[in-house]
DNA sequence: CATCAAAGTAGAACGATGTTCTACAAAGGT
DNA sequence: ACCTTTGTAGAACATCGTTCTACTTTGATG
């Protein structure tokens, strides 16, 4: 994504959002949704603290903002699974679901979690959080419709593999886990659902 | 669990510890995980503010002292099943899994979340987590052992059901669920962890 | 029972945080 | 050029986690 770098002096108006936010993101990944204050938030985009207010109402408009990106990164590394093979384009797509959070603990663990749950979901968040999760039902209404998932509604298949996925990448994320491999204990989760729903 | 009153004055010093931890429970139910501040828990044991500190180290220990609790609710409800039939034990099991964390939502949240995120766990609630997951692979090899799951590592087994279960309440607690009726759809995972798992 | 150490209490204080408010200056629009 | 909108700096306030001090009461021991 495209930063806006803070020039000195006063933040032209049309750039004070797109600051904060870069500057929230970058401040979650460095120290956690328990360093994300609005004040260091601020000072990261070279803005004045009001202007959290000005653009977001508060700091839990801010934090919605950043789970929103969030989403979007999921619903992208989830949409990026387009193998003809309904299979293949089932694992591939529960690669990136893990692929993602692994590769964005902080933006996983606050959008299903304590950013979530603090935050009152904006328009913005909810619609791309269903866009994430449509991405899914997308995915397994290819393999129903080939054959490749027994019949059924593909908004409730979707959403039991978003149970076993999250949980596993949650688990894993928050280092409750408890065997060797995570990465192996992932591939045999993946083949668990499509031997489950087949 | 017997709670430990506050009869005025000063607490008795064998009381302190206990009146503390039932309090933070009084008001992570009542008040949720952000209204858990240590002047909240200490007005409502009636104890000293400096308590928490005399007896816990920090508010994360006292926090940490509520998740074992939470952590020995779950194996208790986990070991509440023992149907002599293999398959109806883990059903049971599951549905025990998610009466718990419905009946304890803020436990839950904490236990997983924000709570979790936070501490730095004490040997009490790393003992707690792992007597819990304990309980759940104890059915599994009962399961395993009469042929109603593959053949197979216990503890890995185990690991699936528990990130397919605990991510299906997860998202159900965060009013993330997709589908109409979550506890018909809880039960299309427990049919689909059989399938997925025989 | 007396003595003394341990520990609970009250209160103050401090830095950090989210938030609100004010006054001024600069940006943005016409 | 003028006027409105908005960003900035700074102050202030309540709350929170934490640390510290002084005093009183409890708890343990001889």
């Amino acid at each position: 994504m495209t930063d806006v770098s803070a020039t000195g002096g006063r933040t032209p108006s049309r750039a004070v959002e797109q600051a904060l936010v870069d500057a929230a993101e970058r401040v979650l990944v460095r120290d956690g949704l328990g360093g994300l204050t609005v004040r260091a938030v601020a000072a990261e985009a070279a803005v004045a603290p009001m202007g959290v207010y000005n653009r977001f109402g508060n700091k839990d408009g801010l934090v919605a903002a950043v789970l929103a990106r969030g989403f979007e990164g999921l619903r992208v590394a989830t949409a990026a699974a387009d193998d003809a093979d309904p299979v293949d384009r089932l694992l591939i797509c529960g690669r990136n679901y893990r692929r993602f959070a692994l590769d964005h603990p902080q933006h996983y663990g606050a959008m299903f979690g304590a950013g979530w749950a603090a935050t009152v979901p904006t328009e913005e968040l909810v619609d791309r959080a269903d866009a994430a999760f449509q991405a899914l039902v997308d995915r397994v209404g290819y393999a129903v419709d080939r054959g490749a998932l027994r019949p059924g509604d593909p908004v409730e298949t979707a959403q039991l593999i978003w149970s076993s996925v999250h949980g596993a990448v949650s688990l894993e994320l928050a280092g409750l886990g408890r065997t060797a491999d995570p990465a192996a204990g992932y591939e045999a989760l993946l083949r668990m659902l499509l031997d489950g729903l087949r």
